[in-house]
DNA sequence: CTAAAGTGCTTTAGTTCTAAAGTATTTAGC
DNA sequence: GCTAAATACTTTAGAACTAAAGCACTTTAG
C-alpha cells in the first residue's frame, strides 16, 4: 500500500558496514552510529507526529531559546553545524510561521539578528518539556550509574577526536531563563 | 568567498539542545549525537575528498559487499534503513556508473536482485580498507580497554532501546569472502 | 581616501532522503 | 479460477542539506 516509515526499529541497522575482520574501533563506530540513528529517528518521528515539526526546526528553535537576545544568522549556522544557505531557508520558513523574527543589526548593516517571537518561545517550551520526557523514556532502561559512565566515556571520546576545541559560545551564554 | 564546509570541528555542536536543567539522560543523548555527527561528518568529508563518493553510496556498496549473491531492493531498503524510493534512485546511479547490476529475480517477476559488479567490488575493497584506517585514527586516542568498554555499554543501551530485536539477516549471512 | 580583501547573507543547482501514490505481479480466500 | 489484498518496485513532490557563486557592506593597507 504505502512506502511506510520503514519500521526503523529493527535490530541490524548500520551495524553492518564492517568487512569480515573484527577490528574493535570499527565495530565501536558502527554501534555508535546505530544507537544514534535509532534514537534520532524515534525523536524525529515523535516530533512530527506530536507537534508537526521537523527535527531541524526543533534544533533551530532550541538554539534561539538559549539566547533570548537573539543570534546572528552566522552564529546560528555555526551552532547548528549547517551551512548559511540552510539557515537562510529555515529562517524564511520559521519567520513565515511567526515563530522567529529577523531584526537588522544595529552595528552591521549586512547582518540580521534572529530571535524567537513570544509564540515561538511558548511553543518551544511546551515541546522541549515533552522532548525531554521522551529522552528519559528512551534511556530510562539504563541506570543512573550507566548513564553517568557513558556520558563520561563519550566525553573522553570527544576530547580525543581530532580538532576538538573547548566549547566556545558565540556572544555570551546567558541563563536560559530556566 | 565561499560558504565553506563550515569548519565542522568546533567544540560545541549538538551538545546544546538542553534547557537549563541538568538531566543526565538528556545530556547523554546530546553528547552521543555530537560525537556521532562529528565522526560522521569527518568520514563523509574524507570519502568525498579521497574517492569522490558519498557516504550513502559507500554504505550501499558495503551492504552489497556482504552478500556476494546479491540482495533484493527491498532487502537493501531494510538493511540501509531508507525508503524504497531512495534505493531506487541510488541503484539507478550506481548502475549507471557500473558499480552494481540489476538482475531479474528468477522466482518473482516484480523483484530485482542487485549485485556488485567486479568493478564495484574491487572499488569498494580499496575504499573500505582506507575507511577502516580512518576509523582507527579517529578512535585511536582511546585505549583498547576504553574502546571495548564503550562498545559494551552501547550494546547495553541498544538492547534497552524500545523495539530492539535481535539482529535478523535477510536471506543468510554468508562469509564476506574476507 | 581608496582599492582590495574579508564578512554576512542569499541564491542556485544538485544530492539524499521521505511520504504518498502509482504500476505490475503474486498470493489468499472463496 | 477469480477477485481482493499484499508485495516489489517506481514515480512524484517536497524537505533538508551542501557547495559554489553572487551581492552588499565593512575592514584593512597603502
Amino acid at each position: 500500500m504505502n512506502q511506510a516509515p520503514i519500521e526503523s526499529r529493527h535490530g541490524l541497522g548500520h551495524e553492518a558496514r564492517a568487512l569480515g575482520d573484527d577490528h574493535a574501533a570499527l565495530k565501536l563506530w558502527l554501534r555508535l552510529l546505530a544507537c544514534t540513528t535509532q534514537v534520532e529517528d524515534e525523536i524525529r518521528r515523535r516530533l512530527r507526529q506530536r507537534f508537526g515539526i521537523s527535527l531541524p526546526r526543533f534544533d533551530y528553535l532550541a538554539q534561539l531559546y538559549r539566547w533570548p537576545e537573539g543570534l546572528k544568522m552566522s552564529e546560528l549556522s555555526r551552532c547548528l553545524m549547517v551551512t548559511g544557505g540552510n539557515v537562510t531557508g529555515l529562517t524564511d520558513e520559521l519567520e513565515r510561521e511567526g515563530l522567529v523574527l529577523r531584526e537588522p543589526s544595529a552595528t552591521d548593516r549586512r547582518s540580521w539578528i534572529v530571535r524567537l517571537t513570544e509564540q515561538g518561545r511558548d511553543g518551544f517550551e511546551a515541546m522541549a518539556q515533552e522532548h525531554e520526557q521522551w529522552i528519559l523514556d528512551l534511556f530510562g532502561g539504563l541506570g543512573a550509574a550507566d548513564i553517568a559512565q557513558l556520558h563520561q566515556q563519550l566525553g573522553a571520546l570527544r576530547r580525543q577526536l581530532p580538532g576538538s576545541q573547548p566549547p566556545q559560545h558565540p556572544p555570551k551564554p546567558p541563563e536560559p531563563t530556566a
